[in-house]
DNA sequence: TGCACTGAGTTCAAAATACGAACTCAGAAT
DNA sequence: ATTCTGAGTTCGTATTTTGAACTCAGTGCA
């Protein structure tokens, strides 16, 4: 998005709100080494407390304070459930909340295989329609795809 | 993405890899409390030590640190610039790599916006070409776009 | 009835990190 | 020579994370 070359300037501050915005709040409740791992265990469909802690190889104590927040933050519920010939247990699921991180996810590990693995990894993300392999993109208004260099930071205007 | 009421029976284990993930490397990179902030203040042309930490309230040693380790990992660069009649600084400015996460960062913010916040933060990103707003939606390889309730993960066909 | 097993935690001591206030240090300006 | 400023270091304290051991309720089996 902002493009270091385009002046030879430095803007001493930029002249936006800063520390105060959407993505403070978001790393308060996700920004953190485990959360978003725990979230992908969840979009995926591992509930249950032991497969999420051998998966990611997290404490234990570590996985119950985390699980424990993100329900309180609304992101995971805690619901019982019976599997077939076994006793009641709880396991937890995605939310509203939770499952509209799906967008963050999936460009997050786009990044990462483009910039970090530097291959695909082992899942690939696609619609359950039609089996295309599905990307995220930037679209205007009118459902344009546009390209991601050309995405610039305005303030908005308030109605004040 | 997976639909919690769509099966009544949990599967014990989802039958995907999972910890050596794409994701769990970039947490590796940027799945602290500071470094996405940090990289926001980056895409917003904010570039000077000083400045990020004010903006942050980020305790210097941990500034240093991050600077530090997202230099080392591609994400910054730390350059010499001079501002008009000034003597030459340094600064720091997303790479490539950094910059390519702008999409991610724009997902979490209107994440946030919807599910924390509650309200529109004080900026939006549009089209530098056309001025419209922008938004991020997954698109299928011909361009379509796909509501984020139709993706699924799918294991991908290795060669072997 | 007693006993081992399992899932889902809790407890706790040690190690790693984060925090914040004070200190440093080089280049410019006076 | 002194002061200012940007960009850090240092360091003692506070908080978090880690991993190993322990708990505890429900089940299945003898």
């Amino acid at each position: 998005m902002s493009n270091p070359e385009s002046s030879s300037t430095v803007r001493r501050r930029a002249p936006v709100p800063r520390a105060d915005c959407a993505l403070a709040q978001a790393t308060e409740e996700i920004g953190d080494r485990w959360s978003l791992l725990i979230l992908r265990e969840a979009f995926f469909g591992v509930m249950r407390y032991d497969d999420i802690r051998e998966d990611l190889g997290i404490p234990r104590s570590v996985l119950t304070d985390r699980l424990a927040k993100l329900v309180a933050r609304g992101l995971l519920e805690k619901r019982p459930y019976r599997e077939a010939g076994d006793r009641q247990r709880f396991g937890y699921s995605l939310t509203e909340k939770g499952r509209n991180l799906a967008l963050t996810f999936i460009a997050l590990t786009h990044w990462s295989e483009a910039h970090v693995l530097g291959a695909l990894g082992p899942i690939e993300i696609v619609d359950q329609e039609t089996g295309r392999g599905l990307r995220v993109a930037l679209v205007d208004d009118e459902g344009r795809i546009v390209p991601a260099e050309r995405a610039v930071p305005k303030v908005r205007v308030q109605d004040g």
